[in-house]
Parts: C-alpha cells; sequence; structure tokens
DNA sequence: TTCCTTGCAAACGATTTGCATTGGA
DNA sequence: TCCAATGCAAATCGTTTGCAAGGAA
C-alpha cells in the first residue's frame, strides 16, 4: 500500500465510494506512466483485463471524487491524469502530429511569473479564475 | 466584401478552393461572435440554414486551408475559431459551470513574459514548440 | 461545361446506459 | 449481508462518408 493508494484510499472512502480493484487498477497505471492517457489507452495498459465500458465508469467516479482530471485533446479523445493535488501542478507539451501529451512542470519563479499573468488578465474581468493550464504545442521528440 | 471576406477569399482561391455561400455564412457567423463555436451551435446560429454534415465538412476545409483553428473542449466538443492570422493572438477563458469560451487579447509585456516562459520550458527539452495556447479555467459572469 | 460542393442517409468511433450478476465493506 | 460495482449488449452522440444532384468558376 504505497502513500498514493493510502491517499486515494481515504478520498474514496470520504466519498462512500469502494476502493475496487479495476479503480486501484487505473490510478496504479495512470501513476506510472507521463501524461494523460485514454479510455483506450488504459484499456490496452491493462491488458484487456477491464472492459472499456467499466473503464468509462471508473474515470467517471474518479474525475467526480476529485482523485482525476480530464483533458481533451485532439480528435475528440478524452485523457485522464491524476489530479494536482496527488501529481503536482503542471503544464502540456502536446505534439501536433502524434498527439502525445506530456507533463510539463514549471521551475517556481516561472509558475509565479505565470500566475501573475494569470492575475493581470482576470483583475478587470468579470471571471472568477479558478486555476490555468499552459499548452505548449509543437513537434515532440519522437516526431521530429 | 469586408476585407475579412477579401483575406479570406484569396486565401481560398490559393487553395484552388471555392467561396460558396456556406463557407462565407460559417466565417462571417464566426467573426461576429467571441469565442470558438461547435458545429452545433454554428448549426443554430445560421438558423439551421446548412445542414450539420456540410457544416463539419466546411470547417474541415476551412481548418486545412488555415482559415480556422480548432479548439477542443469539454465533452469531447470541437470548436472552431477564426486562425490567429485573422483574429490576433489570444488565450481562453474557460467557465467551469456552463463550458463557454471567451477570448482574451493579453497586453504585448504580459504576451511577452509568456513567450520567455514557454522559452524556459522547452529550451532543454526535445520538444521544438510551434505555438501556446494559456487556458484559464474558473466561473464566467453569468454562471457566478 | 467541369469539377467542386452540397444534401441526404447510412456508417463510424467514442462514450453511455439498462439490467442481471458479482463483490467489497 | 446488502448495496455499490461490474460485464455485456444495445443505445447515444458527435462526426464522417458514399453517392447522386446542384452550383461556382
Amino acid at each position: 500500500m504505497t502513500t498514493l493508494e493510502r491517499q486515494i484510499g481515504t478520498r474514496l472512502s470520504d466519498h462512500g465510494v469502494r476502493f475496487t480493484r479495476a479503480r486501484r487498477a487505473v490510478v496504479t497505471s495512470l501513476a506510472s506512466v507521463d501524461g494523460p492517457q485514454s479510455a483506450a489507452e488504459l484499456h490496452k495498459l491493462l491488458g484487456g483485463g477491464v472492459p472499456l465500458s467499466s473503464l468509462y465508469r471508473t474515470l467517471a467516479v474518479l474525475e467526480e471524487v476529485g482523485i482525476l482530471a480530464p483533458h481533451h485533446g485532439t480528435r475528440g479523445l478524452t485523457r485522464y491524469e491524476l489530479a494536482e493535488w496527488l501529481n503536482g501542478h503542471h503544464h502540456h507539451l502536446v505534439c501536433v502530429d502524434c498527439g502525445a501529451v506530456d507533463d510539463v512542470h514549471l521551475s517556481p519563479g516561472m509558475e509565479d511569473t505565470l500566475e501573475a499573468v494569470v492575475r493581470s488578465v482576470t483583475s478587470d474581468a468579470s471571471f472568477e479564475a479558478a486555476g490555468h493550464s499552459l499548452e505548449i504545442e509543437g513537434r515532440c521528440g519522437r516526431c521530429s
């Protein structure tokens, strides 16, 4: 039982939701790879052990209780990753060729700078900012 | 014939693509609203005058020739907006309640700062950055 | 006139849901 | 035990495509 599993188990029981085999498999799998994964990608990662329909339900529940965060990418695919309180605040490198998404963590100084930009945008707008994400599009190492 | 229509007409004929009624309606409609629009939203904006299947084909063609840019948002919806050479470089305010997306243009100073952050991230990575987009999530004026 | 474009309907792929069965606390 | 969670299959939803008819250059 890792620290991550303990954190997640607590969060689940706080919401009256069980920590089942499928849910454990999904979070473990997501913790072991870099970048968000789609239902189909997880299905493959898990060796087909969890049917797609169950996988979708698992992802929906884990998102509802705040364990997973969705990322909407090219071709209408939704990918999920561990929420920021588990994975840390980060941003994304999106490959315009293959569609892969990698995480990138900013240095504290750069993150502060970015937050200042966000504040400057929303200070005078009738928009209450709750979070932000910098998406950097380009060509990844494998595609260039 | 507006300046926008002239720019678009030129780009289309450069690609051997005709400037038809449906294509004119789509770009005119997108130019008159704030933020990217989905096929369904455009279908409604155009009063149903253009069938959905034609709308999808129109959007695909306009994206191919670089007149429209796609934006992938909540619920696996793809929304389109005028490309940056027509609309200017900008970022997005995404409402987590209603899903609406509004454009925000950064001041030159803030944009420079943001670009410095992007460079700092990709300078040591095997990733060739081509563009960036700052997504600010929160609650829009209508929902708060 | 000549292709490009459109409209309709059927096809598709990702995701959701009804229902009977299984399993975790 | 007892209700939540699962698995299967069928349904849905956004989007794409084949084909015959219409329209811009």
